[in-house]
DNA sequence: TCACTATTGTCGTCTGCAAAACATACCAGA
DNA sequence: TCTGGTATGTTTTGCAGACGACAATAGTGA
C-alpha cells in the first residue's frame, strides 16, 4: 500500500523542453468557473483536456433514481477529462466545480500535436489513466468485499493522503466534505457516515473541528480495512 | 448506451505501417498457457503488454479475505496489462487462463520505441485505456445505486455483446460461466446468481442450455436495468 | 440581529441479500 | 459402468445497513 493514491500530473508540465512548455501555453486557455457550476456532462463532446490551476473539481454520476455516486475530486495541478478526449468520445460523468476554479484547457489537436512532438508525454498520460484504473478496481474490490466501516477507514487515509496540507504523520484532512459527499465516495447513506465517524471518534481514532479532520490513530485506522488481512 | 462496451485492440496492429508491423512482430515473442495458470498477480513488475491470440483470460483480484472480484475478461485480439506498463509499476490485479490461451507480449522498452516511431499508437492505447475507466466506473455505479437483479441484467447483456458469435438482435452467450463467476463479476453470492436466472428464465427473459445462454426478450431485460431510469 | 437553509445527530423499522446447509444433477476419468 | 468432484437448485435464518422521520445545530445572507 505504499504506492501513491493518485498521480500528481503536475510533472507533464516540466517534462516539456521549453520550447514545448510555450506550445503548451500559447495552445491552452483558462477558463474560470463559479462554485457548483458545471465544467461538462454526460453526452457533451469530450474535446478537452483540464488541468486545475486553483480551486477543485468533483468528478461524479448521477445514477438513474438521481442518486450522486462520486469517483474522486480533483485538486491543483491535477488533470481531468482526459479518459474520453483521444478518441473524441462523450463524456460519461459529470464535471463540477466545487469551489471557485480556474482551469488551464487544451483542445484535442493541439494535444495530439503536443505527443507526436514529444512521446514522452504520451507515456506519461497513460501512466495517469493506469493508475485511475487502478483507483477505480480497488473501488470496486472494496465495495464488492468490505462492509461501510471498512471503507469509510479506507476513505478517511485517502482523504489524508489527498489533502494533507503537511505531510507529516499525524495526517489531518484539510477539505470540507459533508456527509453526504462522503457517503457518495464509499456507496452508503448519510446517516450511516454520520454514525461511524462518530463512532470512530469515541474509539479515538479520529477527531475534527470546523472543516478539518485530523487522524489520531492512523495504525489502528488501517488495521480497520478489510480485518481478515 | 449505444457505445460498445469495450474496445477491441485488433484495430492497433492494423493502423501500423507495414516496417512497423514487421517491428512488432519481430520484438514480441509468443506465450502459451494452459487453462488455470497465472499469467501475472499482484507484486510482479509490470514489464509485458499482452495480446491473446486465442483463448481467453481473466482479469481478476482477491480481496483480503479470499473473495475473487472478476473486472473482465479478455478475449482474442483484446490486449491487456497496458495499465501498470507504461510506468513500470507493479501488478495490482491477477491474469489467468481460463482455458489453454496463447498470447503475444511486447516488452515495455520495444513498446516505447514502437510509441515514439508512431504517436498515433499512443492515441489508440489511451482510447483503450479510457474505454476501460468508463467501464470500471459505470461498474462503481451499479454497485452503489443498483440491485443485484438490475446488476444481473446488465451482465447479460454486457456478456451478449462480447459473446455473442453473430451480431443479431436475438442475442446469445457462448460462453461456459459458472454462476459462480457471475457472482464474483456483479458482487453477488452464487446462490443469489442461481435464483435470478431462474427467476429470469420463468420470466421469460433467457433460457440456457449447455455452454449457451439465450437472450429472448432483450427489451424487458434492459428495462429492468435501474427501473427508475 | 434574525430568519432560513444546510448539515448533523439519533431513532426505530424494514428488507435485500449473505451465510449456511443440504439435495440433486452433471460430467470426466478410472 | 461406477465414482468422486464440481455445478446447480432450494430453503432457513440472521443481520448490516437502507429508509424515513424528526430534533438539534451550525452557517449564511438580508
Amino acid at each position: 500500500m505504499e504506492r501513491r493514491w493518485y498521480l500528481s500530473s503536475i510533472d507533464i508540465i516540466n517534462e516539456l523542453s521549453e520550447e514545448e512548455k510555450s506550445f503548451f501555453y500559447r495552445k491552452s486557455h483558462k477558463k474560470r468557473y463559479s462554485k457548483g457550476s458545471i465544467i461538462f456532462s454526460p453526452g457533451d463532446q469530450g474535446n478537452l483536456i483540464y488541468c486545475i490551476l486553483n480551486g477543485s473539481v468533483k468528478i461524479y454520476n448521477l445514477s438513474g433514481c438521481g442518486k450522486e455516486v462520486i469517483y474522486w475530486f480533483c485538486q491543483p495541478n491535477d488533470f481531468f477529462g482526459l479518459a474520453e478526449v483521444c478518441g473524441g468520445e462523450m463524456r460519461t460523468v459529470l464535471a463540477e466545480a466545487m469551489e471557485d476554479t480556474e482551469v488551464l484547457c487544451i483542445n484535442r489537436m493541439n494535444f495530439e500535436e503536443l505527443i507526436s512532438r514529444n512521446p514522452k508525454i504520451a507515456i506519461f498520460i497513460m501512466r495517469i489513466l493506469g493508475s485511475r484504473i487502478r483507483q477505480a478496481h480497488e473501488t470496486i474490490k472494496d465495495l464488492i468485499a468490505c462492509d461501510v466501516r471498512s471503507r469509510m477507514a479506507q476513505l478517511l487515509i485517502k482523504l489524508a493522503q489527498i489533502c494533507c496540507p503537511s505531510q507529516d504523520k499525524a495526517a489531518t484532512i484539510e477539505k470540507k466534505l459533508t456527509h453526504q459527499e462522503m457517503a457518495n465516495m464509499i456507496g452508503a447513506t448519510r446517516t450511516t457516515v454520520t454514525e461511524v465517524m462518530n463512532e470512530f471518534k469515541k474509539s479515538g481514532f479520529i477527531e475534527w473541528s470546523g472543516s478539518r479532520i485530523t487522524i489520531l490513530d492512523y495504525a489502528r485506522l488501517v488495521r480497520l480495512i478489510d480485518p481478515s488481512e
